[in-house]
DNA sequence: ATGAAATTAGGTAGCGCTACCATCGACGCA
DNA sequence: TGCGTCGATGGTAGCGCTACCTAATTTCAT
């Protein structure tokens, strides 16, 4: 029996790439060495570290994540749930937490579960069942059998969006009420008295629909007229919105709206109906996206920051799979009113 | 020695979580014919597929998918590499992808590789070391290297949202050359005889735009006059280019653009500089963004159906993954030209 | 000099799953 | 009766990596 038994380039079996193995024997050390010198460089000699760096460059050796991450319990996959990617509302979300998981070496999963939440329960079997390091959910898990499944899973979560009074684990958030008492209070300072709203149907909208009319009770106004659109939010359904506010109540001055989508339907729709912004009407929007700044007349919309949003997700769930323990698991990232000419 | 040693309950190493073994051990069958009851059902008894499944409902059981991946190098993940998600342009590409994969059980892994190209060998190096059976690429991928290690790797890829002349393997797009010569056409006969074109500083909004200039040339119109905004495209941008427009050449009377939110941009600089559209300037955006259809006046672009470019995508990677072979490899989506009220 | 504490390297044994091959009985056909 | 075939099940041996432990050396305080 020959002792090296010489590799007979067996490709039955594998994908017959090259291996931290091949790598090693070439560098002449120990797999373990090579694994050492690739992932803890620190821990072995110079020497080492040179000869396997060698080898490494010389046969373009990939490490298989895959295995890797079975062998640690330690994926590196980071999944984020959105409704959808389409509703723009958390795409700079997504991207920042791109962004700060790729520099530290994790990769994002990305999974849509629907408005309607049906696919919910699916598509978390297929995230849990990859092992991810952490989920990252933005918009609500409508299912209870999704909350305790996760859960189940012993998997950092963070949810976003939102401050919730019971956190599954971490949460990245604003409060949505104050959002809408801070929006009844500028437009009232702003002199208005007969405030509506345009909301999508989602929990949150809602939540801050229900809240600037509750203030605007709390200051005296008139009661605040509010239309539900469906999510997600658009344009036209921002249009049709403020024809349905208009033929119910042509005396609105100020009209808050769910998203700058709508906002900017609202807009057009006053503009066809000969209906001057911001003179006699005030249009707010809610996202504060990169378009808002440069319509005309530019839109005052609540700003939140949802950059911030993303890399503290990141972070939380970084922290969490390199085992420190968090000082704190809940963040208020804020929000803030840009004024510009629309109200 | 005993024969059965009572699995004490090691928690050094794992997950912890349930495994396919206590599955069989509990419905009393062998590893392998539970993985089968659980992969290929039908080749197994009607009793042992239902005594695996109620082993499986009893004890929650959700399969490790990262030891799946590396016993059968078959993953069922997928990357999508896009510039940035977060120009609009690839967002339905994107969420069809997403969602025709998970109908078959993959799972997407989201990279952005900036529009700089100077992350994309870091990014490609993330995702091939996770083995996925595909990658799809929106976008150029700028780096020679990339491209070389794509091809090295043995993974499928599909390239989206244009037609080259050499694709490195699968391909999904529409002709940017025609597109333009089509917009040039059609503005013609409407009676347009001053074109101009914005466009991003992208490679094929360039093409575009070199060809409706061709185009237009060779109907012996007005040399078309162009301008170039950086990439990502935006309503500021759209702003500012046609005021530079204006100042060079106030006798334009039509405008391209490379995406409809740069027409926005065009359309509210007009507005505001009291330019009537279409009368004295027809504007053409690029994208049929939803919003697209109510402005006003609504806006004439070209459609390109971005959610069949991933669905088609999806198949193309699917069929790969399960062995089958293609009889095509190259699919044009074509495009068509939305007529509405702006031009 | 001497033990204790690093520092560096290697060996072993999996992580949880599936490819591949072997086995075993049932069945059909000559 | 014998032999091939088929369908269902099981055994073995990894996939490529890392956790955990041990062993050999070096360093340093005493």
């Amino acid at each position: 029996m020959s002792d090296e038994p010489l590799r007979p380039r067996r490709a039955r079996r594998g994908s017959g790439a090259v291996t931290l193995h091949d790598v090693a024997r070439l560098a002449g050390v120990a797999p373990i060495t090579a694994s050492r010198a690739v992932n803890s460089p620190d821990q072995v000699s110079d020497e080492v570290r040179r000869k396997v760096g060698e080898a490494i460059a010389r046969t373009g050796y990939l490490p298989n994540r895959l295995a890797g991450g079975l062998a640690s319990t330690r994926s590196r996959l980071v999944a984020a749930v959105v409704p959808t990617i389409s509703g723009p509302v958390f795409l700079e979300t997504v991207q920042s937490l791109t962004e700060a998981l790729a520099e530290r070496g994790y990769q994002l999963m990305l999974g849509q579960a629907g408005y309607a939440g049906n696919r919910e329960d699916a598509l978390l079997e297929a995230i849990i069942g990859r092992r991810p390091d952490g989920i990252v959910l933005t918009g609500i898990l409508h299912s209870a059998q999704g909350r305790k499944r996760l859960l189940a899973s012993g998997i950092p979560v963070v949810e976003t969006w939102d401050l919730t009074p019971t956190p599954l684990d971490m949460l990245v958030g604003f409060s949505h009420g104050e959002v809408g008492r801070a929006v009844a209070r500028f437009l009232h300072a702003r002199g208005r008295r007969r405030l509506a709203v345009v909301a999508g149907d989602d929990e949150r909208a809602t939540r801050r629909a229900g809240a600037l009319q509750a203030e605007a009770q709390a200051m005296g106004l008139a009661e605040v007229r509010a239309v539900t659109v469906p999510a997600p939010t658009t344009l036209r359904r921002g249009r049709t919105a403020l024809a349905e506010l208009l033929a119910a109540d042509p005396a609105i001055d100020a009209v808050s709206c769910s998203s700058d989508l709508l906002a900017l339907g609202v807009m057009t729709e006053a503009r066809v109906q000969g209906i001057a912004v911001p003179r006699q009407l005030a249009v707010v929007g809610f996202g504060d996206q990169e378009f808002a700044a440069d319509l005309d007349p530019s839109l005052t919309t609540v700003h939140i920051n949802g950059a911030a949003i993303g890399r503290q997700a990141a972070l939380f769930i970084i922290d969490r799979a390199e085992g420190r323990t968090l000082a704190e698991r809940v963040v208020d990232i804020g929000f803030s009113i840009v004024e510009r000419a629309s109200a």
